[in-house]
RNA sequence: GGAGAGAUGGCAGAGCGGUCGAUUGCGGCGGUCUUGAAAACCGUUGACUGUAACAGGUCCGGGGGUUCGAAUCCCUCUCUCUCCGCCA
């Protein structure tokens, strides 16, 4: 959520920056904040002049019936009933201001930060790093679910049949794979300093508010109706939920979590190959970092964080390419996003299997997530977060680029968490 | 699912309807003492809103009510804990 001070003092600004967000309206939805929070402050005014008055008369009532003055306390005693009903009122106003002002302020998406590139598409992401040569593939090359289908190691049908299309069954060799790389991401986070979490999948409303899946993105989550929780979409919210109401001491950070996690998105998308396989399903593994970084250096952190993931995809051997999002492709609440995207030069396309971004303020908001420098007053933090990684495009883009005549290869690294170097 | 208890500041834990934003202890911070530290002693220590700064306002789980006045009384919701049952 934005700040509304923020508005106030470079409503300009703000709005060239929402436009490159591409938010219809940029002009229109700033005036209508400000004149909201106007109105929210002229009847909080009254309100506080109103509540005043009748917090002295209570006391001068008090007073009086102390010093046995009865018939002086009644007369006061009669004054209060105006002053009663108008606070009442002005409550109420209150209460609509405030609600009108929160409405309009909600649907406004992030700022984005200064480098990032205007655009409207996927086309228009900038291009920051390439690493990796594509391999050369034998002519008779398969896509990964036509090789996940013949090595038995994935059923897409069977789980059609117990739950639904995008909830695959892994099997055997592809089930043990799965295993192989949630624990190998689980111990280089932690080797890179983050604390491993084992969160509820299960969230409340107010969490999915803190992260910005509420209320504008409800439709893309499971929701268990009976009970009001929601399946989380990623690990994300659950770990960052964990510091809503917080207030961080300074030197506490910067916070660094690491969680594995199923991820559930109802999300419908496309048709076609974009959904073939393993490349959008409701269901998937993922192991999530996390950090709470102090503004000053939160950009240094969203580095830090970057060049991370870049490592584990070295490590893979899976050649890639992070690419800066253009203001149209971004998320709701980021303000800096880098996506990793691995080629898969079976299916001759590039896969997206990480997202690292910096919301500054944004979530924090929220949440409520603040720290403290010494004995000064509270401030907003920043969070950011990525995946290192989302399991099934990173088994499809191994299964793809390691197929050979003699099976599929398995890269050194994954071979002790595997226990096998060849799928036959 | 049945029965009971509870929800107060970072934590623990008080709080006859006005003098309570809230006793006290711990913790934190500052100081005295000390070569330094510990101990002891003294002081200080919530958040939000608002203002140029004061002032003012709000917050004792949420919502509603009684009252001139509610942390304190009433209603209601939510959550937590204990015991029993059930299950892993």
């Amino acid at each position: 959520m934005l700040l509304v001070p923020f508005l106030r003092e470079n409503p300009d600004e703000a709005i060239s920056r929402l436009k490159k967000k591409l938010v219809s309206d940029p002009e229109g939805s700033v005036a209508g904040v400000l004149a909201a929070d106007d109105e929210r402050k002229r009847v909080q005014n009254e309100l506080d002049r109103t509540l005043a008055e009748a917090n002295s008369l209570s006391d001068r009532i008090g007073d009086l019936f102390k010093q046995g003055k009865r018939s002086e306390a009644e007369e006061l005693k009669s004054q209060t009933a105006d002053l009663k009903e108008q606070s009442k009122l002005l409550s109420d106003q209150l209460a609509e201001a405030e609600r009108l002002l929160h409405e309009r302020l909600v649907v406004l998406p992030n700022l984005p930060h200064p480098s990032v590139p205007q655009g409207k598409s996927p086309a228009d992401n900038e291009v920051v790093f390439a690493w990796g040569v594509p391999p050369t593939l034998p002519a008779d090359a398969k896509p990964h679910w036509e090789l996940a289908a013949r090595y038995d190691l994935i059923d897409f049908e069977l789980g059609v049949k117990l739950t639904g299309a995008g909830f695959p069954v892994y099997k055997g060799k592809g089930a043990r794979l799965q295993r192989a790389l949630i624990q190998y991401f689980l111990d280089k986070a932690n080797e890179a300093g983050y604390l491993e979490i084992q969160p509820p999948i299960l969230v409340n409303e107010d969490s999915g508010f803190g992260t910005g899946q509420l209320p504008d993105k409800e439709g893309q989550m499971y929701h268990v109706g009976i009970d009001g929780l929601y399946l989380i979409p990623t690990a994300e919210v659950p770990v960052t939920n964990i510091y809503r109401d917080v207030i961080l001491k300074s030197e506490q950070m910067p916070i660094r979590n690491t969680a594995y996690t199923p991820c559930f998105r109802r999300e419908a998308g496309s048709y076609g190959k974009d959904v073939r396989g393993l490349n959008r399903l409701h269901q998937f593994d993922k192991v999530e970092i996390v950090q709470i970084a102090h503004p000053d250096y939160s950009y240094d952190v969203l580095e830090e964080m970057r060049s991370y993931v870049c490592g584990l995809l070295e490590a893979l051997e899976l050649p890639f390419r992070t690419l800066r999002l253009c203001g149209g492709d971004m998320s709701f609440a980021s303000a800096l996003t880098y996506d990793m995207e691995v080629y898969s030069a079976a299916q001759d396309r590039w896969l997206e299997v990480s997202s690292v971004s910096n919301f500054e303020t944004f979530q924090a908001n929220r949440l409520k997530l603040r720290y403290r420098e010494g004995s000064g007053k509270p401030q907003l933090a920043h969070t950011l977060n990525g995946s290192a990684l989302a399991l099934p495009r990173i088994v499809a883009a191994l299964l793809e680029n390691n197929q050979t005549a003699e099976g599929i290869r398995i890269p050194k690294v994954l071979v002790p968490y595997t226990g096998f170097d060849l799928i036959a």
